[in-house]
DNA sequence: TTTGTTAGGTAACATAAGTTACTTAAGATA
DNA sequence: TATCTTAAGTAACTTATGTTACCTAACAAA
């Protein structure tokens, strides 16, 4: 069995699906910053994340970026789950912030799926609901806290996905992921440099008290 | 059969759901303004609307809100779908916007009809959809546009679910609604009016060019 | 070593939004 | 009518964030 549903999903699915999924699920490897789906795609398959992480990112009118959050194996994108309701575009973009394994399923089959297993319809119910609060989550950074808040709970979220305290990455970067400019980022950077919180290198930020 | 129902659901359930729903459903009256389920709550019934309109708040650390979107008759509350899937507490606030009739359903019967009726299953699907656009469509809102922006989409939605131009309302309330105070709110709103946009009152606002 | 490129620091200024404080106007009530 | 309460207008000021412009440091390539 492949490695990253054997420990991800075994625990959840009965013997008989994960069978299912491995006989139809198609492996894709792909490598970190390579986007795995785009706003206005049309959606044909649902990805589980065998390992890896994925940023989910929406866009604004002029083509601008705001990272929503990041999904960890064991996960599902929800936003795909409806394509089998008529709905087939995405509505957000999906790029890979580490290299990730990624099974790609078919939607026919997830529809078929939804009647046949009781663990798939649990599964895919509670994926929605995951993404639901994560959207929630999203919403309270962005409407209640400060960039500055925003920006280390960030740099945070993105050493634990990468299981990595020192994050690599530039300014620029994290402004773009963060709908602000670079300018502005440096210097709450700083600012959060002289509080202890992290510990500036070019090109790359130690994140302290993680 | 309940009006609300035959109306607003006939076309999408088969009669034997429709004739179910209609025996465990318990109806429920509430009034402009009163709470229909707050953050925390343990969610119990699954609310069809049958005609009327919700308000759906988040709110921060300090208790003050946030709108993330109304709903109106034919839709439902996803936030509610997944008590079923282990999760019972509400996360966001449900407010009467208008005087509302609303179906209860308990969330065991919810659970039942997933693998009963097809029809229930893709409402309760696309219910998910929908209700995740909104969220998105919430987030556009507050990361991409200034609020006076914001305050024109508000006062139009407002007017849309009421089905009344003249927004019946206070600086205050608004200023509530948007996560900000009655000054920012009066501030931008003598520029829409000087702008052309509404005609100001005393407790109510007309909305020009809906 | 020289030169070019990218990342990052920082000052100075602009703007949106939040805050404080006070005023006036419209209704409600005594 | 008098006065009380609530809604709304507005000025003056603060703060967070965004913008422009320019500088320096690190590293890469010639």
């Amino acid at each position: 069995m492949l490695d990253g549903l054997e420990r991800n999903y075994a625990y959840f699915f009965e013997d008989d699906l994960l069978k299912e999924i491995q006989e139809v699920g198609k492996l894709k490897q792909v490598s970190e910053g390579s986007i795995i789906m785009d706003i206005g795609d049309k959606i044909t398959n649902m990805p589980l994340i065998l390992n890896g992480a994925i940023k989910v990112m929406r866009e604004d009118e002029e083509g601008d970026d705001l990272i929503l959050y990041f999904v960890e194996q064991g996960d599902t994108c929800a936003m795909t789950i409806t394509c089998c309701m008529g709905e087939t575009k995405s509505e957000i973009r999906a790029i890979a912030e580490t290299d990730t394994n990624i099974l790609m399923i078919p939607v026919q089959k997830m529809q078929e799926w939804m009647h046949k297993y009781k663990t798939w319809q649990s599964f895919i119910l509670q994926s929605y609901h995951e993404r639901m609060k994560e959207l929630l989550e999203a919403i309270d950074g962005i409407a209640f806290l400060k960039m500055d808040e925003r920006l280390l709970r960030y740099l945070r979220d993105k050493a634990m996905v990468n299981r990595d305290d020192l994050v690599k990455t530039t300014h620029q970067e994290i402004a773009d992921d963060l709908h602000t400019s670079r300018v502005v980022i440096s210097r709450l950077l700083k600012k959060l440099e002289k509080d202890g919180k992290i510990k500036l290198n070019r090109n790359s930020i130690k994140v302290i008290e993680l």
